[in-house]
DNA sequence: ATTGAGACCTGTCGGC
DNA sequence: TGCCGACAGGTCTCAA
């Protein structure tokens, strides 16, 4: 999509967890892609009339590429706006690319932003830090988690804590830093508010994990054979030498993965 | 202001 | 084989 224009576009129907922007496809006909990034769970397009379109796929949506190499210069050409079960969007480039959300669940969505809505969206603008970045360390998490009344779990799937991780890979996370997920999320600070070195385990932990996945997910496909703890309840814990069992309890109404023998 | 519960929607899987 | 409940990678809204 990045560089090229939007030649046509379809939506299947109102709306996926909200409803489309008014003149949703009008308003993206005709514009350049001029960057595509992503930040925390989101996926921004910025566009040539200055707007920016707002993807997210929420639990089950992903996108699926179809080159068409039928597109004839001169003519407009459309895209089916039921090319599969749950195509809820078709967007042709004028790469001659279909690019198609899918999604079964409906949890995603798509908006378009203008730069001054982009600016004071209410979730985007107060999204934590990238765990990837440099910013992001013991101090940058011990802060985002002062006062925090929750369990270290459930402050890290919130998105203002840090940005972009998911029930996956907390669990993940907390495994691997050997922190249990029921500790309260303010000791990762002293009362003085100086990190305690579980903070600098817990967030080389997360990079740790996020670096790992992303080097991995060009290739593989989801299943349980790379998670440490998260959906292995019952067996074995992975660390060296622990001998534990996984777990699984539920906190904030999703499911938490761990061992109680290596993770205090 | 923060927090947990429920809601949103469809698909899959295990048990009977 | 079919039915039913539990559960699923996310986030929003709403009461407490």
């Amino acid at each position: 999509m990045s560089g090229y224009r939007f030649v046509d576009v379809a939506v299947s129907r109102p709306d996926l967890r909200v409803p489309f922007p008014r003149r949703f496809t009008t308003r993206l006909i005709g514009q350049t892609v001029l960057t595509l990034t992503r930040r925390a769970k989101y996926l921004l397009a910025t566009l040539s009339s200055g707007d920016t379109l707002l993807m997210h796929l929420g639990m089950s949506g992903w996108f699926r590429i179809d080159v068409d190499s039928a597109v004839q210069d001169g003519r407009r050409a459309r895209v089916p706006t039921d090319a599969g079960r749950h195509d809820h969007v078709a967007f042709r480039m004028s790469s001659n690319v279909i690019v198609t959300f899918n999604d079964p669940r409906r949890f995603g969505f798509m908006d378009l932003l203008s730069p001054k809505r982009l600016a004071s969206h209410a979730v985007l603008s107060r999204l934590g830090l990238e765990p990837l970045s440099a910013e992001f360390d013991a101090s940058a998490l011990a802060k985002a988690c002062k006062g925090k009344k929750t369990s270290l779990k459930v402050a890290l799937l919130d998105q203002r804590v840090v940005a972009g991780l998911g029930n996956i890979y907390v669990s993940e996370a907390l495994h691997r830093a050997r922190l249990t997920p029921f500790r309260h999320a303010s000791t990762l600070a002293t009362p003085a508010g100086s990190p305690r070195p579980i903070a600098g385990r817990l967030t080389a932990a997360i990079k740790q994990v996020l670096t790992e996945v992303i080097e991995r997910e060009s290739r593989a496909n989801y299943g349980s054979a790379r998670f440490r703890v998260y959906d292995r309840e019952g067996q074995w814990c992975r660390t060296r030498n622990c001998g534990g069992t996984v777990r699984r309890r539920t906190q904030a109404g999703r499911s938490t993965f761990y061992c109680p023998r290596c993770q205090r």
